[in-house]
This record gives structure tokens, sequence and C-alpha cells, in this order.
DNA sequence: TGAACATTATCAAGCCTTTGATAGTTGCCA
DNA sequence: TGGCAACTATCAAAGGCTTGATAATGTTCA
């Protein structure tokens, strides 16, 4: 009844992303960023003027997990937020031109690993992974 | 030369990891384990006397993370781990009759969950997701 | 208008995990 | 036998994530 602990699919899952995880964070530590710190940029970038909670969204985690980000890269000079002055709700956040630049650099570095697994994979492939992912979130949406 | 952000896998395999995790740990706190801890007892029902060192290789976390997890599972008396009276090298953990008790009751809870993942999957789908994976996996291996 | 609800931001506490460093034990072999 | 390499355990510090709770702002609509 109980399925068996080898047929479990959660551990190729979990293992192939802790093994991109690693990749990942080994080439962005010779720039200074974890992982969660250039996702985050990655992001502004992309959405100038995103809120915390947006970020959050994105990112996949939660509005806490977020805050922090944001607060180490502020703190790094590479984000940039609205004062609060007196108590703002949203204060928008974008990227300095240090924080561009520090992206740049990352992104050449970690994209080159999503590259490699890209190149592995035939485009029909690809599409199949993603469609199977797809279907395990799918399967998993509360119910 | 930069690939896109949306065609990236990392995104997709994140996600399910993500989804995944999440309902096992809101499984798994009714009763009132953590996902790692469930992990190790898990490991340690199917390899009674494995130190910390090999638990770490199993779940694929450092000797640290392992042993963080070890401490919390003794501190619960859930896990029994040799007296390490005057420095001994290797420490063999075994579950203890309660923490088999309890591990029978989460296995019930997380497996479901794994369950619905494997029902929604053809076995042909399985399988090459799980060829999919390992390809990624081959990919990112040191190089 | 005003109340209810959704959104945003934060503080705090607790886990998990990592890197880096230290120390004892075991085993192999020159 | 002596010594080096590999393995095991553990302390400490730093990051990132979560749940839970609190507070201020926006929005909707009766």
């Amino acid at each position: 009844m109980v399925l068996d602990v080898s047929e479990r699919l959660g551990f190729d899952i979990k293992a192939t992303e802790v093994a991109l995880m690693a990749r990942k964070a080994t080439a962005l530590r010779e720039v200074g960023l974890t992982v969660a710190q250039y996702a985050a940029l990655l992001t502004l970038r992309d959405n100038p003027g995103i809120t915390g909670a947006g970020l959050a969204r994105s990112c996949l985690v939660t509005p806490q997990a977020a805050a922090a980000v944001l607060k180490a890269l502020e703190a790094k000079g590479l984000v940039q937020r609205e004062s609060d002055d007196w108590n703002r709700t949203a204060r928008p956040g974008r990227l300095t031109p240090e924080g561009a630049r520090i992206l740049r650099s990352a992104d050449a570095r970690a994209s080159r690993i999503e590259q490699q697994v890209h190149d592995a994979l035939t485009p029909k492939q690809r599409a199949s992974l993603r469609q199977l992912l797809e279907t395990c979130r799918a399967a998993l949406a509360d119910d």
C-alpha cells in the first residue's frame, strides 16, 4: 500500500534541484552573490519597480524571505528602494547601476550552467520535461 | 548569447520541488516532523546503524546538516545513537520504538503525496521523467 | 461615508543548510 | 613502525526559508 521509497519521484526531482543549486551557488560565489540574491536581481531587472511582495511571488517564497534578500541587496548597494517616509505601503525597488553591473557578471556565470542543462537535451526532450513537471505540479495543487 | 530567462529549466524544476516540499511539510506538521526529519527517519529505518556521515550522503546534505537533524530527533526520543564515551569515531544511530511508531504515521501521510504524483503519470511517463532528470544531473556533474 | 477585506511591510522565533575550522579514529603502506 | 590520507564528529557563523503576529495603507461596495 505504501509506495516503495525507490519508486518515489521526489528524490529524483530533489537531487536534480540540489545539483543545479550547488553548481549555481559555486559559480555565483565568485561574484559575491547567493542564488537567492541572483534570482532577486534577475527579477528586479525584468520588473523594475516591483514591490517586495511581488518579488516574493515571482521567486516562489514568502514576503518575509524576499524582504530579507532585499535588505541584503540594499546593504550591498545593488538595489535601491523608495524611502519609507512615514510608513509607505508599497516600496518599489530597482537595480542600482552597480547592481546592474554585478548582475551582468553573475548572469554570465549562472546562465552558463543553465545552458549546460539546456544543451544536454533536445528541444523535444526539453518540452517533454517541462510538460511532465507541469503535470506533477498540477497533481500537487491543493485538492 | 545569454539564455532567455523563460527558457531556463531550473525554474520548472525548482517550482516542482517547492510545491512537493510544501505539500509534504504541511502533511508532516500534523505529526510534528519536518521534511528533513522525516527523510532522516526513513533512511534510518532502511539502514539501521547508519552513521551521521552516511545519513548525510543518503540525504544529499552536508554532515553538519545531518548532525543537526539527528540531534533534534534524539532530543525527541525518536532516534538513539550509541554513546560517545570518550570520543568514538562513528556513532551508529537507529530508530527507537517511538521513532518507528511516529515514522509509520508520518509515512502514511507523506507517501500519499508521492502517490498523487505517481498516479498522475503513466509508467512510461515516470520512466521518461526519471531519465530526463538523470540526463540533467549528468550534464551538471562537475566538468 | 464607513466598514470589511486585501495588500504591503516588518518583527520574532525556529529549522535547515552551507562554508570553514578543529580534532579524534581508522586504515593503508612505505 | 611511523606517517599520511580518509573518515567521523562537532563548534561556530551566516544565509535563507517558514509560521505566526502586528501594523498601516488601499480598495471595494453596501
